[in-house]
DNA sequence: AGCTATTTATAACG
DNA sequence: TCGTTATAAATAGCT
């Protein structure tokens, strides 16, 4: 035996389920429990055939990402499509007759925030804006793609529902 | 010690990294890995402050879900845009003296797109596109978000570099 | 769903 | 960050 036991004794027990409030430590602990975490998850995948897709972000605001499919994009679709199933109908705003989707006053109109981008456009170019403006226009652009996004897949829900 | 061990020995080494073909065994060996990894998710969270956001599927098309945040909305779109951003940092075309973003043929040029985007709000509404018209109109959003981050982060850089 | 022999992960160090 | 090792934690095979 190489064992040195020192008069501090290593482990003091089982871990605390608490934040460590040691930066160094905390930092040196989530190199090693990310890549135990990133290696269960593979594992899962591989040995039981599931569907994975882990995203961590670090303390210090660095990406980490693992899919077991093609991308994080894929997996999440299934996942939006998933629970919107799940939730229903109940707040999805599909007119039943004309199969159109109703504004219910929460979100910006459509037309209203392409019309936003269409004024934005139209007076100025995109090299000429200070950093407010872009994260405006980024806003305006984000929220135009979520609900393009959300109007594909209430389009597809009724596909897949009504065939 | 209640240990009896039959002639057939438990353990015939380490866990072989394939899919588990019999059926029921990988129904269980997912069942106790998916409440390992889980656990694993929700530790690396809280002990090292991390933002953990993480997807399952079973193989018979069950969902679990975890995040360390609000929602997994919240995690994926950081997700989005750091990811964003990042490969605006590769594709930045800016002009070393001027400054200026300049067209190298590739992007398309942001002010075209803004037009393009324009037009098809001058067209027609959302609720009556059709999921091809939809496809595009996202693609035509992603360029347009994709080079607005890059152009704040070139903002950004000189700001910094610079002052 | 429990049990336990083993494997695996990892905390505290160097 | 990397290697070592005592110990904690996870889990495969059974029941």
């Amino acid at each position: 035996m190489t064992m040195t036991m020192t008069t501090t004794m290593r482990k003091r027990g089982r871990v605390q389920l608490r934040r460590i409030e040691d930066k160094t430590s905390r930092q040196v602990r989530f190199s090693k429990r990310r890549s135990g975490l990133f290696n269960k998850a593979f594992m899962l995948a591989t040995l039981c055939d599931a569907e994975v897709a882990l995203l961590v972000f670090s303390p210090a605001g660095r990406l980490y990402e693992y899919s077991s499919s093609s991308s994080i994009e894929e997996t999440y679709t299934r996942y939006k499509e998933f629970t919107l199933v799940e939730n229903g109908v109940n707040n999805r705003n599909v007119n039943e007759d004309t199969g159109n989707v109703q504004n219910n006053g929460e979100d910006p109109c459509i037309s209203n925030i392409l019309n936003d981008i269409s004024d934005r456009c139209n007076s100025r170019n995109i090299d000429q804006m200070d950093a407010r403006e872009l994260d405006e226009l980024k806003d305006v652009l984000l929220e135009a793609l979520k609900q393009t996004q959300s109007r594909k897949v209430s389009l597809t829900e009724r596909a897949v529902g009504r065939n």
